[in-house]
Formats: structure tokens, C-alpha cells, sequence
DNA sequence: ATGGCCTAGTTGCTAGGA
């Protein structure tokens, strides 16, 4: 089974080149962040015309998570637990966490000893700058995940997106341009460090090392190779027994209309071992 | 080889991204 994450920037601009990319790399799932449209406006008719069944949620241009899957997709949820609100006013819990078993139904594995694998969609707040609501929400909002992993860490679960921190120092290109910004915060690695004492396990790193999930599209960052690694991958320890391999498909950032982001792609065993 | 922001919307500017 080969399960991926890629924050597109816009499925709506970019979802041939998706479809694409899916049939190219033989991908069974992918999660998907930064949809940036309302349910009503997503692609669902090219996913399902390419054998992946939907599950997504958006309400505006901002944020918006799916999942596809042409291994089955059950038991949707559009929120994790107690999923903190946002905005002044009315706030509203944004879009940026969906969750989806694939594959069979049964997490604890069928009557062949197939197993379904619950999958998280996951897009983390910004934080925009050290101080600004934003960021305080974003901490909040980090917490109140590792908080409800904690109830999932006994099935096999991914956590899989873009987490907005780079856990070390040389998960961004130059830590001395990072100085007092976000991203790289004691506070933000904290707030991973609480989803790994969950009881997760960050698995694309040790299959990658040194190498980067988002380029910025300004100042040649791509060429120059001035990227950061943000988007990882959680596994429970039903999950990560199961992890093959991790690999960071780079060359979707090549040439133009690229999102900013690159693919991490995850195969797992069809099924658990032993 | 990758190349000098990009995306969406009560659109010709603003918000948001990282």
C-alpha cells in the first residue's frame, strides 16, 4: 500500500497535475492539504473518473483538507476532538484536519489479514510571527492533537501534512535566517515533541535525511536549494511496524506550476507482520 | 537541472502563506 502526503496549494489548479502524478508513482492514497475551496468546488468528479474515492472538507479559499483513496475510505471525520476554533467573533473550527480509515474497514485486519490503516489529514496553523494570536493558536491547536492522538496511538494511525515546524536546526536551509520567527520555535518543537509522547513516531526522517518538503516560490529558494522540511510523517507503533520504506518526491518541484510543497510518499506492508 | 512569488476572491487590490 503506498500512502502519500503533499500539500498542493490549490487542488483546483493543480489537480491534473495530481491525477498525474498519482497514475505516475502508482499511488494507492494521498492526503491532501491547502485544497483552498469549498466542498461544492473540488475536483470530485476527475478523482472519482480515476478510481479515487473523496473525502474532503473546505468552506472557503483558505486552508481545506482530503483524502483519496482507491483502496476504500470509511468513517470520515471533518474535525479531531475538541479541535480549537479560530477568528474574532464568531470563531470557526477551520479545515485543516480530516481523518479516514483506507483499505479494509477493519483496523485489526480482515479475514485474509488485510488491514485498514487510519489516516489523519493534517494542515497546522501558520502561526504567522512569535506573539500574534496566530501563533498562540497554533500552539493550542497542536496540543489539541497530540491530546487526541493519544486516544488513537493503540490502532495503526498516521499523521500525515504539513506541520508548519521544522523540528531541528537542519530541517530549514540556514537556521541563522530563522531567528526569532516561527517554524522553528522552541514552543512549536515542543508542541511536536507532545504529539511524539503520544506515542508516535516521526518516520519519513530516517529514510531522508537532509532533504527538504517546501521550497518558497521567491528568490530562487528551489535552485539554491533553500528549503525546509515541515512535512512529516506520524505513525503509531501498529503503523510504523508496518513502514517499508519513505521517500520526498523532489522533482514535483521542478519547473512551473509546482505547489510550493513536494510529496512524501510512505509504503507500508499490505498488512500487518507476525 | 531545478530559475528570480503564487493563489483566491463581492478581483485591478487585499489576505494569506512561510
Amino acid at each position: 500500500m503506498r500512502i502519500a502526503t503533499w500539500n498542493v496549494n490549490s487542488i483546483r489548479t493543480r489537480a491534473d497535475r495530481v491525477l498525474a502524478w498519482l497514475d505516475r508513482t502508482d499511488t494507492d492514497v494521498l492526503a491532501i492539504q491547502e485544497t483552498k475551496c469549498r466542498d461544492d468546488q473540488f475536483p470530485h468528479l476527475l478523482f472519482e473518473a480515476a478510481g479515487y474515492e473523496v473525502a474532503h472538507t473546505g468552506i472557503n479559499q483558505w486552508n481545506g483538507v482530503a483524502i483519496v483513496s482507491r483502496m476504500g475510505i470509511h468513517d470520515v471525520e471533518t474535525a479531531f476532538p475538541s479541535q480549537p476554533a479560530f477568528g474574532r467573533g464568531e470563531p470557526v473550527v477551520e479545515p485543516r484536519a480530516l481523518g479516514a480509515t483506507v483499505g479494509p474497514a477493519a483496523l485489526g485486519g480482515d479475514a485474509s489479514g488485510n488491514a485498514g490503516v487510519r489516516v489523519w489529514s493534517v494542515y497546522a496553523p501558520n502561526g504567522r510571527a512569535l506573539g500574534d494570536p496566530h501563533y498562540d493558536y497554533k500552539l493550542a491547536w497542536l496540543g489539541a492533537l497530540a491530546e487526541a492522538a493519544r486516544g488513537w496511538a493503540g490502532e495503526p494511525t498516521l499523521l500525515l501534512g504539513d506541520w508548519n515546524v521544522a523540528p531541528l536546526d537542519e530541517d530549514v536551509w540556514d537556521i541563522e535566517v530563522f531567528a526569532g520567527a516561527t517554524h522553528v520555535s522552541e514552543p512549536e518543537r515542543a508542541a511536536l515533541a507532545q504529539v511524539e509522547a503520544a506515542g508516535y513516531e516521526e518516520v519519513s526522517r530516517r529514510f531522508t535525511p537532509g532533504e527538504y518538503t517546501y521550497w518558497d516560490y521567491q528568490q530562487l529558494a528551489f535552485p539554491r536549494n533553500n528549503g525546509m522540511r515541515i512535512d512529516l510523517a506520524f505513525a503509531s507503533p501498529a503503523a510504523a511496524e508496518r513502514v517499508r520504506r519513505v521517500w520526498i518526491d523532489r522533482d514535483e518541484r521542478k519547473g512551473k506550476g509546482t505547489s510550493d510543497h513536494v510529496p512524501v510518499v510512505i509504503d507500508l506492508e499490505p498488512a500487518a507482520r507476525g
